[in-house]
RNA sequence: CGGGGCGUAGCGCAGCAUGGUAGCGCACCUGCCUUGGGCGCAGGGGGUCGGCGGUUCAAAUCCGCCCGCCCCGACCA
């Protein structure tokens, strides 16, 4: 393409609007701009990026036998009513009327109309395993949209869904598709783990989502520095190393603790470490009041704590709440006497003398034994893993974390929406079963932003070759004379050798066009100018590490080419 | 929805406490010049100052209401 002949309006100042720097850059290099909150355009160039994305999912998706389909985007009420969420899935769901007043919505998923297709369609054993995909815009109306396309209103999303007749085949649908995403995410060129994760509202028995590593990602995820072991952290189990129960020791005693409202506080008050404190937190799960002790210096995963008493939802009690449940104030609750169910994390064990709050203004308790003072208390794991800790699945190897952006996750659903929606079908012997289903998610605009969360410098986006908006751009130093039709003859020649290419064939200083080239991501450029031609040569240089070489004039084509193709470069 | 901030030319901003009819940088247009990292010089175009209403001889500036956007929080593949 001819840079003049594109719209690539470039901008030297960042958007005042752009937080992080994916969104402040994709702005910059004339990817995207917004219509409204939370609803961009997509610009030619991020349109290529989009594109180039969508294209590896389909092929892997295709290559591991699932079917492409188109589901509609505006969907009736009625629908959601079966299913029980035009009720319950709140204010995200854009609801409206059409002329004759019935009610329709903008689909956030697919749920309902995939289970209606195949619950009309597919009848018999015989018809699975069956796995349908579609790339298709979502629209969420997210209470507070943020950081550009990552966090967008409407967004691009692949979803397929898997059919089949056992939770056997079904885990082996699930296996396929944590193999597709592999390939998938491994052609993209991005640097990711793949992790276990909660199954969150979609529900299921288990899931893994898809992560890449970048240190603005909104999520924590854990791994072992020794297998492959990876999980999120609101999913990530807590081990304890080797070692035995405490036994008791000194007895219960009070101690006065004025003002002491937090752990470090009451720590530095008694000359302890806060990991001798046991922090008691008042919790609400469905409306029912719960407490839960960790240790003072964890932190309490209210995902985990929230499986384990199987409620909907837990959220911290107020302050009148604990008053009436504890008889004290916030601040200096503790587990004796609470006449509430009292969960106890269990490396709280570990400790034979607890500092814990009196449920009494301005007092402590010392010398607390759990298992002595507490018996009512049920142990579980309930803190959030930190760097350090013990894998839960290998001897030897330690917990890391890193922070990562959700791009892809899939689920294994059981037959938890077949039967809510009777998509059922006839065995071999005639007999009536609920389908067991799967469904699996790319956020495929999301992964644009995210390519270039994970690859960026001052100058501007670094893309893998795979989803870069060109492979390569040509930059003539001069609008005529030698570099101006050798930079042409390269362009016209790496186009018949199938690269995707970029012509930077503007009249402008070369300063500006390396400043525009390093800013649009584009892995290689030539430069054609007198310098090179002097020597016969032409400068190709890596955008990504920065490296310069220069190629002789007749051999240029031939080596990007190679780059090209050895990289995994697309075109399209 | 709660808390905070912002809305002045395409972008980034100043002007607003103390009212007097709008300015700077970049971008854009024309000419000359320059041509390996966002040149230089000269000239030029572009603004209902987010909207509506009020106060005033006079409002970007003061007051009220509304709208939009950004950040933090709760929520969410």
């Amino acid at each position: 393409m001819l840079f003049s002949r594109t719209l690539i309006p470039t901008l030297k100042e960042t958007p005042a609007e752009a937080e992080v720097i994916s969104h402040q850059l994709m702005l910059r290099a004339g990817f995207i701009r917004k219509l409204a909150a939370g609803i961009y355009t997509w610009l030619p160039l991020g349109y290529r990026v989009l594109r180039k994305v969508e294209a590896i999912v389909r092929q892997e998706m295709d290559k591991a036998g699932a079917q492409e389909m188109l589901m509609p985007g505006v969907q009736p009420a009625e629908l959601w009513q079966e299913s029980g969420r035009w009720e319950h899935y709140g204010k995200e769901l854009l609801r409206f009327m059409d002329r004759h007043d019935h009610g329709f919505c903008l689909a956030p998923t697919h749920e309902e109309v995939i289970t209606d297709l195949v619950r009309r369609e597919v009848r018999s054993y015989r018809d699975m395993p069956l796995n349908l995909y579609q790339v298709q815009t979502k629209f969420r109306d997210e209470i507070r949209p943020r950081f550009g396309i990552m966090r967008a209103r409407e967004f691009l999303m692949k979803d397929a869904y898997s059919f089949d007749v056992d939770e056997e085949t079904s885990a082996e649908s699930y296996r396929q598709m944590h193999a597709a995403y592999r390939a998938v995410f491994d052609r993209l060129g991005l640097r990711y783990r793949a992790v276990e994760a909660d199954t969150g509202s979609i529900g299921g028995s288990f899931s893994h989502e898809f992560m890449v590593l970048a240190a603005t990602g909104e999520d924590d995820i854990a791994s072992c520095t020794a297998c492959d072991y990876g999980a999120n952290v609101e999913k990530a189990e807590v081990v304890l190393p080797p070692g035995e129960p405490a036994q008791p020791g000194q007895a219960v005693a009070s101690v006065a603790t004025p003002g002491t409202h937090t752990v470090e506080a009451v720590a530095k008050f008694l000359g302890v470490e806060a990991r001798a404190v046991a922090k008691t937190l008042i919790y609400l799960a469905d409306g029912q009041p719960v407490a839960a002790c960790v240790r003072g210096d964890r932190e309490l995963n209210e995902i985990k704590f929230k499986n384990l008493l199987n409620a909907n939802e837990v959220f911290l009690a107020s302050p009148e709440v604990i008053a009436q449940v504890t008889g004290g104030p916030l601040g200096f609750s503790g587990p004796l006497g609470l006449k509430i169910p009292i969960w106890a994390d269990q490396e709280l064990y570990r400790e034979a003398a607890l500092v814990v709050g009196a449920n009494q203004a301005d007092t402590h308790l010392t010398g607390l034994h759990l298992g002595r003072d507490v018996p009512a208390a049920r142990q579980a794991d309930l803190r959030s893993v930190v760097v350090g800790d013990p894998c839960p699945r290998c001897a030897g190897g330690t917990i890391n974390l890193d922070r990562g952006i959700e791009v892809g996750h899939i689920f294994r659903l059981g037959t938890k929406y077949s039967q809510a929606l009777g998509a059922n079908y006839l065995d071999a012997e005639g007999n009536s079963k609920p389908i067991v289903m799967g469904c699996y998610g790319i956020g495929v605009s999301r992964i644009v932003a995210a390519a270039i969360e994970q690859g960026n410098d001052s100058n501007g986006i670094i893309l893998p070759l795979a989803i870069a908006p060109f492979s390569v751009a040509v930059l003539p130093m001069s609008t005529s004379g030698q570099a101006w039709d050798e930079g042409q003859r390269l362009y016209q020649e790496l186009r018949a050798a199938g690269v995707d290419v970029l012509l930077d064939d503007r009249d402008l200083r070369p300063g500006v066009k390396f400043k525009d080239g390093d800013l649009l991501g584009i892995p290689y450029r030539l430069v054609v100018g007198e310098k090179g031609l002097k020597n016969g040569q032409v400068e190709l240089k890596h955008r990504a590490s920065g490296q310069v070489e220069m190629l002789p004039l007749n051999e240029a084509v031939a080596a990007v080419t190679r780059l090209v193709r050895e990289g995994g470069g697309q075109s399209l």
